[in-house]
DNA sequence: TAGAGTGGTACGCGTAAGGGA
DNA sequence: TTCCCTTACGCGTACCACTCT
């Protein structure tokens, strides 16, 4: 049984209330063509009075824009992504644009988040779309949007920038300046906990790494474990230590430096008096950490509003730009401290094994 | 320039191809009435080739379903909103409903924010959309939904459920439960550390708090001063304290709590030595807190989930049911402890003052 | 002749309704 | 009952023609 039987009014009955045709209607919302003052206020009552809105869906038919762009994000979505899409629906709004959006999980095998994927791709193209943002860079993920791809321009917000020179491959300096901080506080035995692997953002902060400890001729250490971005990742990460052989330590975002905290916590050590550590994202609660950790802020409502624009544009013009990266502050704060002559970090095997 | 000159095949390329009437294919995807199987296999094999996906503004026109369902997220992404747009998103694919998403800042001025969530709903209504879900109860927002109720149902998460017995409002027993832990661990003066009072969640929780402490025969003493849900919230309450006069806090989520752990460190006072501190949410940082956080989980996920089924209910039978109440488990973690004799809590004047 | 202001018609892409074999 | 077709829409917009200053 439908449960609404009143008709939605349509522009034809604002236009026969006003007395003009249904063209002066499109054209008082279109802003294309003339119409009158006078008109203008005439039509504003009616559809006022009859509580009138236009259909977006009768108008993309003939137009060739629906207005629609569609986000579908990989993962859960954490501070960082929800973020992200704040700032992707405030630029929305200031553009009049509408956000379909999706999720799909890709911790579920490789087959599974494809199919996924795809699925969702297709509802995007099936509203239609004018325009799809992505945040992903798992394995086969260029297959999943390549046809999407002949139909409406894709954004994807992990897409690693490639640089020409193969050697320098990162304008993202993310991993870079974090351990950089540490070494300049004196650290030699810095290691780095890495994020999930599938993710081109957990690629780039290692890379920093590496490249910032090569540089300073030290030998990397990274400490693997992290099948996400959460917490009990760290925490994870934390527990296979069987014995701790460095200083200090530079976390794939925040979450997991707070659960690598929590269980060198429970070991007796802590930052800043036993090792430094430092995060990525700057999270709100980061500051209020035991200690407030020191990390690198992300502006991801800037990306979100970066992203949004850059599909606009591929919208009007079909010009593929690359994403403008933001500015990455280092935030200083109680988790990193110069390395102390005889810190007690060093070969104080654990209990735990 | 239009960068697109393809035009995107319609079902009538599909139907030409086949070599039937359109209306076949439209039997085919709706699944009402009859399409051989040998017709069905031709179908199949030219939609692959040539990528045909159904255009559901199109259909949307006449059918009276869109398939979209607008959903009004008032407030900043924090980590329960995200939780409930991944349930939404979830149980939205599951039932094949696209999702449009839209984000208001409640905290700009009555007047503002009412004008954007106006926009917000006209933008949902012009898609259109056949539901909205809205998660608010701030002041004024049922004069704002009141116009969209007419056009589809709509959908509140916050909407207070209403009982009968006006004394005893609440069957969401969050405020309660925390506060009657704090006292069951023999804790006297328990503080509750208020969320913003524009929200209904906020208020419901403080009135749990009221309840368990009238029962008890306690006073009770309500901590002001947070204008969100975020740790900087809770730390600024914690600055407005002059003395500390309770040995345990009900703090209304877990952000807050953390805020105002935070800067009782600061002047020397820890959980669970010092005082004992409950938060709600149960974030998956909580446990990871130093001391990991006794808090009340609350599944936001499956929140989410039963706001859409509820969703596709009113779109489909025009019923109106109220959203169940998912369960709200104690998670008991180290903040909290018994009360001792001689905690040190108690007229400890800060020199902040 | 140019520009303001408006109307007529065809069309975009599917679905509902009903008929025919 | 199975299978398919024809016709008439749903609601705006593109395109063009028209009038009057």
């Amino acid at each position: 049984m439908p449960p609404r039987t009143t008709r939605r009014p349509s522009m034809a009955d604002v236009a026969r209330r006003v007395g003009v045709s249904t063209q002066t209607i499109s054209r008082y919302y279109s802003g294309q063509g003339y119409v009158s003052e006078e008109t203008r206020v005439r039509i504003a009552a009616v559809v006022d009075e009859l509580g009138y809105v236009p259909n977006r869906a009768a108008g993309s038919l003939r137009a060739r824009r629906t207005g629609t762009i569609g986000v579908l994000n990989v993962g859960e979505l954490n501070w960082g992504s929800a973020q992200i899409l704040s700032g992707l629906s405030a630029a929305a709004r200031a553009s009049g644009q509408a956000l379909l959006i999706a999720e799909v999980d890709p911790d579920q095998g490789a087959e599974e988040w494809r199919e996924h994927a795809r699925a969702a791709v297709d509802h995007f193209l099936a509203a239609p779309v004018d325009a799809i943002i992505v945040s992903t860079a798992m394995q086969g993920s260029e297959e999943v949007f390549a046809a999407a791809r002949e139909r409406v321009p894709v954004v994807n917000l992990s897409a690693r920038p490639r640089s020409e020179d193969p050697e320098r491959p990162l304008p993202s300096s993310v991993g870079y300046d974090a351990t950089r901080h540490l070494l300049e506080l004196g650290h030699r035995r810095v290691a780095h906990l890495v994020g999930p692997r599938t993710r081109n953002e957990a690629l780039d902060r290692e890379a920093g790494y590496l490249r910032a400890m090569a540089e300073a001729g030290l030998e990397p250490q990274v400490l693997e474990g992290a099948t996400d971005w959460w917490a009990p990742s760290g925490a994870a990460a934390a527990d296979r230590l069987d014995s701790i052989d460095f200083t200090a330590v530079f976390a794939g975002n925040d979450e997991l430096a707070l659960g690598f905290m929590s269980r060198l916590e429970g070991r007796g050590l802590r930052a800043p008096e036993d090792y430094s550590i430092v995060g990525v994202d700057d999270m709100p609660t980061a500051a209020f950490f035991s200690p407030p950790l020191t990390t690198i802020a992300i502006d991801f409502a800037q990306i979100g509003k970066l992203a949004l624009e850059a599909a606009v544009q591929a919208i009007e013009t079909g010009e593929h730009r690359p994403l403008p990266i933001a500015e990455q502050p280092l935030r200083i704060r109680a988790s990193t401290a110069p390395l102390r002559f005889g810190q007690p970090v060093g070969h104080t095997a654990s209990t735990t094994s």
